[in-house]
DNA sequence: CGGCTAATTTTGACAGTGTCAAGATTGCCG
DNA sequence: CGGCAATCTTGACACTGTCAAAATTAGCCG
């Protein structure tokens, strides 16, 4: 019993839960690049590889910074869904804003979310996979339902129609994000037009 | 007279010109972070910081890759919309599987054509914007033909509708590049989906 | 053909990075 | 209180991008 993680620790207090917030901190304002090992050792106030007892990686902490960034959005998007009164076509509206501001409120974290730092170059924790998944399976659930209800096509494949609408969202997100040809003030009017092209009766 | 880059040049044999070449090459296999500099000059049997002569940066390096990259994807693009006899909804259609496949071919030239290295963390080279810049724009005028034509919904704006168009791809593209939720075998499924999305008379 | 200038390349160096191996410290449980 | 294991530190290594200064070389002009 008392494994970790719940008593007071040992030389610090509580290393591995202060490194994870003082991480995200710094991920949010110096940006995926800026976030160093040593720098964050240093922030903290220990010595460079005292994070190794606690990550095995960088990766292994950038993991851990994602999963956290996982279950808030999973929040989110579950008071979304889980309002009474709310008609579905008003709940979709309102899940693709949030959702790209979301996005734009944390670029870097959802950039390290659904980047190529965790899922290409690296491998992502099981533990990560774990609460990222679910959040996928969620898009294709609620695309059947949207069918359905006549929302959205009832001829495409769900999977397909999930990547797709899905695939929409993240791209709005990165154009955003990274820049290019796009900025903040647009949002709105984009997540409206993406709304309109995928939801059935036009008007 | 005789600036530069057409003489036979002076110890090497053209250095710019095979940097870019050898580069591109290990961008492709060993991705945007195994392309140092230090290896690139080893490769082409050089000292570290011969190319600092004709590179300001790393990051100057990069954007004469994009740079190529986004002249060889123009090409294509012209390709298909100067086909005569081919009508315009399949146009669209054979762009759409084009972009994505050309994506899907040069990952991490993709990546690196539209990813925030360039865009959002350094400073993208003029030359670079001059060749990216007219890529979107296009864009744009396409989609305001195919407003015109029927093919695509005429009551939204075009600008709004061309950045979520392409921002679907985009999304896709990177989807596949980055390996979440989807891979190369559902590529022409995902490609059909989403011109049915946005091309207007359904069937 | 000789020499000067300017383009080109090299060597040395510096401040960073992630991470491994060993040693020092510390808290906790028996 | 003793010992053990968790925790943290120090030292080191192989990398990275890039600057400054020295060395090399090519091309042009007289």
């Amino acid at each position: 019993m008392s494994k970790r993680a719940d008593k007071s620790p040992y030389h610090h207090g509580n290393l591995r839960e202060s490194l994870v917030i003082k991480a995200s901190e710094m991920l949010h304002v110096e940006g995926i690049d800026g976030l160093s090992m040593r720098k964050l050792a240093d922030a903290v106030g220990v010595s460079r590889t005292a994070l190794y007892h606690h990550f095995q990686d960088k990766n292994a902490l950038l993991c851990a910074i994602a999963e956290q960034g996982f279950a808030r959005w999973h929040a989110t998007s579950e008071r979304i869904f889980n309002q009474a009164k709310v008609k579905d076509r008003d709940k979709v509206r309102q899940f693709v804003h949030d959702y790209i501001n979301y996005a734009a409120d944390n670029p870097q974290l959802y950039e390290l979310m659904f980047g190529r730092t965790l899922w290409k170059n690296a491998t992502p924790t099981e533990s990560l996979k774990s609460v990222a998944y679910p959040s996928f399976q969620h898009q294709v659930t609620m695309t059947k339902r949207w069918q359905q209800q006549g929302l959205m096509p009832a001829n495409e494949d769900t999977l397909r129609l999930a990547q797709v609408t899905w695939g929409t969202l993240h791209g709005i997100a990165r154009l955003l994000i990274d820049g290019i040809y796009a900025d903040r003030t647009h949002i709105d009017e984009m997540c409206e037009c993406a709304v309109n092209l995928f939801s059935q009766p036009n008007r």
